[in-house]
DNA sequence: CAAGCGACTTGACCGAGATCAAAATCCAGG
DNA sequence: CCTGGATTTTGATCTCGGTCAAGTCGCTTG
C-alpha cells in the first residue's frame, strides 16, 4: 500500500461521515477527495491571516487548529478550537470580502484543504450539500452567538462552568471524569479571559464539586455541572428533564 | 384600491430588491408574498423568546426590530438592530434546535413574516435562493464575529468610533453630518457597554473632531473616522486607499 | 538525574468600566 | 406654553478582572 493510498483512506475515514459531506454519495465524495489536498503543518503555522482573501476550506485530520481574532496591540480572542473531523473557513467563503479571522495550527497538524470555488460549485450542483452547508454555517453562527453571550453576560466562573458542561456532554457524559481537549491558555482565550483569571475560576469552581487536575476534570456527581446549564445546552443534555437535576425545572 | 393591495404593494416596494429575494423571478417573489403575512406590533412586543422553537422569518417593513440575548438577572446584549428592508431569524431556522435569541420590537413596527418551512422549501427548490441565503447568513455571521471583536478587543472609545464609521459609510459617507438611526441606549447595549459609558465615550471622542448632538453626528473632516478603521471596514470604505486618508497605508 | 523550558498557579496591585444617585435635557400631549 | 415621563448626562464610588512579578509543577532533553 503506497503512502498516498494510505493517506487518502485516512481522509476517507475521518471525513466521510462528517458535515458537510455526510449526505454526498460515495462517488461525489470521491470527487471531493480528488479535488482537495492533504498538508502537514508545523506548530504555530498560520494558514490564513486576518485580511487575506479566503481561498480554501480546511478540515482537520490530525492535531488541532484554532480560529482567532487579533487587534493591533497583540491581544487576541480564540473563536473556535478545532479537533479532527471539523472544518473551518466554509462560512468565510460565502461572506464575500476578506477573511475576518486568522487560522492557526496548534501543534503539528495534518489537514485536508478544498479550494473555495470547488465548495461553491458543490453548493450550486447539489442542493442537499447546500442545505448541509447552511446547517454547518448556522451551527457556527450559533457558536458565535454563544460566545457573545459568554463574554458579555457571564462571569468567569459561569463561563468555565458552562464550557465544562458542554465538554462533558460532548465526551458522552457517561463518566464523572473526562479530559480537557485543549490547553488551558487556549480555553482562557476562547472564554475571553486571561490564563490567570481562568486559573482562579478553576480554583473557585471546586466548591461546586468540580476538581481540575492538569487536563483531568473530576465531578462529584452527575449533576454538579447543571448549575451552568442554559437553554441551548439543556436541549442536548442527556439528563434533560431528569427529576434528579436540580435545575431542569426552571 | 383596497387596504390589502395597498399593503401588499408596499411590501413589494420594500422587499423586492433585498436579500434573499433579489434573485427570485417576479413570479417566484409573488409566491413568497402570497405565502407570508403582514403584521403590526406595538412597542416592546416580543416576537420570539429565547428558547422558543423558531417558526418564522421576519422582515421589517416600517419601524425597527432588535435581536438580543438576556441572562437570568436581566442583563442583556443587543445582537442586531434592524431597519426596514432587513430580515432576521433566517439563520436560526437552519441551526436546528431552539432560538438562542429574542426578537423584540422597538417602537411600533410593521413586519412581513414567512413560515420556516416555506423558506426551507425555497432553498431546496431554487439553488440561487440557497446561495442568497448562504450569503445572508454568512453576512450575519460576519456581524457576530465583528461583535466578538468589538466587545473583547476594543475599548469603549474604539467601539463607538468604529460604530460611527460604519454608520457613516452606510449613510453614504457623502456628508459631514448624519443621523444616528437608533437610540443611544440601544447602541450602548449593542456595543456591550452601559449608557453611561457610551455617554462618556461620546464626550471623549470630541477630541477626534467628532461631535454628537442628540442624534446628529458632525465630523470635522472626511477622515476623522479613519482612526477607527479596520480591515473589514476598509474594504467598504469609499475613500479606500485615498492618499489623504491618514490610515489607509497601514 | 540534572537542567531548562513552557505551562500553570498564586499573590499584590491597579485601573477601566459598572453601579448608584442626581441633575439636565428632550419631547409628546394637553 | 406648560407639564410629566423618558432619555441622556454627569458625578462619586466601588469592584472585578487585568497586569506584572514570582514561584511551582511537569515534561523533554542531554
Amino acid at each position: 500500500m503506497t503512502e498516498s493510498t494510505n493517506t487518502l483512506s485516512a481522509v476517507w475515514q475521518k471525513l466521510r461521515k462528517v458535515q458537510p459531506f455526510a449526505d454526498l454519495s460515495d462517488d461525489q465524495f470521491q470527487n471531493v477527495l480528488a479535488g482537495g489536498t492533504i498538508r502537514t503543518c508545523p506548530d504555530g503555522h498560520i494558514l490564513v491571516h486576518q485580511g487575506d482573501a479566503p481561498s480554501h476550506m480546511f478540515f482537520v485530520l490530525e492535531g488541532q487548529l484554532r480560529t482567532l481574532l487579533t487587534n493591533e496591540d497583540g491581544r487576541e480572542v480564540t473563536l473556535r478550537l478545532l479537533d479532527p473531523g471539523v472544518g473551518c473557513m466554509g462560512t468565510v467563503l460565502f461572506m464575500g470580502g476578506l477573511s475576518p479571522m486568522t487560522v492557526e495550527t496548534v501543534g503539528e497538524v495534518r489537514i485536508f484543504q478544498l479550494a473555495g470555488h470547488f465548495v461553491k460549485n458543490l453548493v450550486l450542483e447539489h442542493p442537499p450539500f447546500a442545505t448541509s452547508m447552511l446547517g454547518m454555517i448556522a451551527a457556527n453562527y450559533r457558536g458565535a452567538i454563544q460566545q457573545i453571550d459568554t463574554v458579555t453576560l457571564r462571569t468567569p466562573l459561569q463561563r468555565i462552568g458552562h464550557y465544562l458542561l458542554v465538554e462533558h456532554i460532548l465526551s458522552g457524559s457517561d463518566n464523572l471524569m473526562f479530559e480537557l481537549r485543549f490547553k488551558k491558555s487556549l480555553i482562557a482565550s476562547h472564554l475571553g479571559m486571561t490564563p490567570e483569571t481562568l486559573s482562579r475560576a478553576l480554583r473557585k469552581i471546586r466548591r461546586y464539586g468540580i476538581t481540575i487536575d492538569g487536563q483531568t476534570v473530576r465531578l462529584k456527581d452527575a449533576f454538579v455541572l447543571c448549575h451552568f446549564c442554559d437553554l441551548n445546552t439543556k436541549e442536548s443534555c442527556p439528563f434533560r428533564d431528569n427529576p434528579d437535576c436540580p435545575f431542569c425545572d426552571i
